[in-house]
DNA sequence: TTGACTTAGTGTCCATCATACACATACAAT
DNA sequence: ATTGTATGTGTATGATGGACACTAAGTCAA
């Protein structure tokens, strides 16, 4: 107990709402609290911002010590601060949102978190904390960032159908979607390459699997182009 | 000194990005910096975080200090938490940025604050800190906002011409419009109500004044509608 | 081998919206 | 009365979004 300031500190966290799409619904990863306060509760992953550490590396530490997941998308979200939200002291809490492909599923619960487990975004158990009302926010981000820009790709794997693209849509969003509009839609941008490959799943047509092309996407973002679906 | 804690903490912060509109120039206002760091240098209003209040009461606390200005649209931008981005020590700054109209630029330069002045977008100085690289996300940001939500009217006295409104938008935008789509597409909300008054200003045909209706927009943001220009 | 089943894949029509574009109007000043 | 200045208005065209139904390619079972 060796570091004083002059006035009282409020103490710094992370908290990161990872979202995952397993093909059927849209998931969020909690994890069980193996420490008070609400401990047993599920939570969102997160914990506090060491003094060393930028923001983003504590949003990105906290997730691979409690999820084990790396090098996933992720982006801060906003950021909570009021009084009451912890009940030892006053916590303000940046809060993120992560993206993660199917394949970096392999979350073997962590060290630091008693259980970590997929849920589906419509039968999410109560959360502690504030983490209800963040986990609230960041669904409509995602909604947002959706329709406007090419985030899907980054919870799908590297090949997809689009079928499957347009099952996440469906998923996040909540919508039913017109497969011939969507196709056409999504196909307009030029931002998906045709491989030659097949995904043979069941008995019927195989359909063709694509990849999402992010150096012509680049291009594109740098002439001031708008992804809108 | 009496406030000691096991681990080290930053510091947190709030700076607000403040913009104007004198019917030519989209404007900021910044205050010359009384005591060092960067004393004497432009900066964002701003100041510590008291841990009794709430981030949007801070932003709120810091803009009257510094700048006299009261009860302004104000919205949580971003958290900059980089290491060094502050020489004394550790800070984090969650910034916000507000819109004021031109009745509240009654802006005496405040207490805490040697100097509060306006500067025109295009013709910022050099700014203390990282507040450069505030100001610029807090314009693209009001930029994505004035293009599909109705708070171009924040910055607009109460009565206002179409040609004003008009001029703001190429303000903020940095492009031309032309006139009569402009009109159209605005009148078509159904969110501007024509009063009974004209502004006659110059050796010309006068114009018609508008004010905003909040109610009608509340209603039809309820039903899930999209302002978009 | 044939038929039944399942998902993949495709094109057109229509309504709506975005954009380009030019001239008459109302006032003040001389 | 003329000039100057900013206000205010409508149409035609191309592009886009949304509704909508059938064929294609494979598996499986009879």
């Amino acid at each position: 107990m060796k570091h004083t300031y002059q006035y009282p500190r409020a103490a710094l966290t992370v908290d990161c709402v990872v979202f995952g799409f397993d093909g059927g619904d849209l998931q969020v990863l909690l994890i069980r609290r193996a420490i008070p306060p609400f401990k047993d509760h599920w939570a969102l992953p997160g914990g506090f911002v060491r003094v060393e550490e930028t923001l983003d590396e504590a949003a990105r530490r906290e997730l691979v010590e409690e999820t084990g997941l790396k090098d996933v998308f992720l982006e801060q979200l906003y950021t909570f601060g009021t009084i009451d939200r912890d009940p030892r002291e006053r916590v303000v809490s940046i809060a993120y949102y992560a993206l993660v492909k199917p394949a970096d599923h392999t979350t073997a619960a962590s060290t630091d978190a008693a259980e970590a487990r997929w849920y589906p975004i419509n039968d999410i158990p109560a959360l502690a904390f504030d983490h209800a009302t963040i986990l609230d926010i960041a669904l409509k981000r995602l909604r947002g960032k959706l329709t406007y820009q090419p985030v899907g790709f980054e919870l799908l794997p590297a090949k997809f159908t689009l079928t499957q693209l347009q099952r996440l849509y469906e998923a996040v969003l909540g919508t039913e979607i017109d497969k011939r509009n969507f196709r056409k839609k999504v196909l307009s941008f030029d931002l998906l390459i045709p491989l030659k490959e097949q995904l043979r799943d069941g008995p019927h047509r195989p359909a063709q699997l694509f990849r999402f092309d992010p150096v012509k996407y680049e291009r594109l973002k740098k002439k001031g182009f708008l992804f809108e679906i």
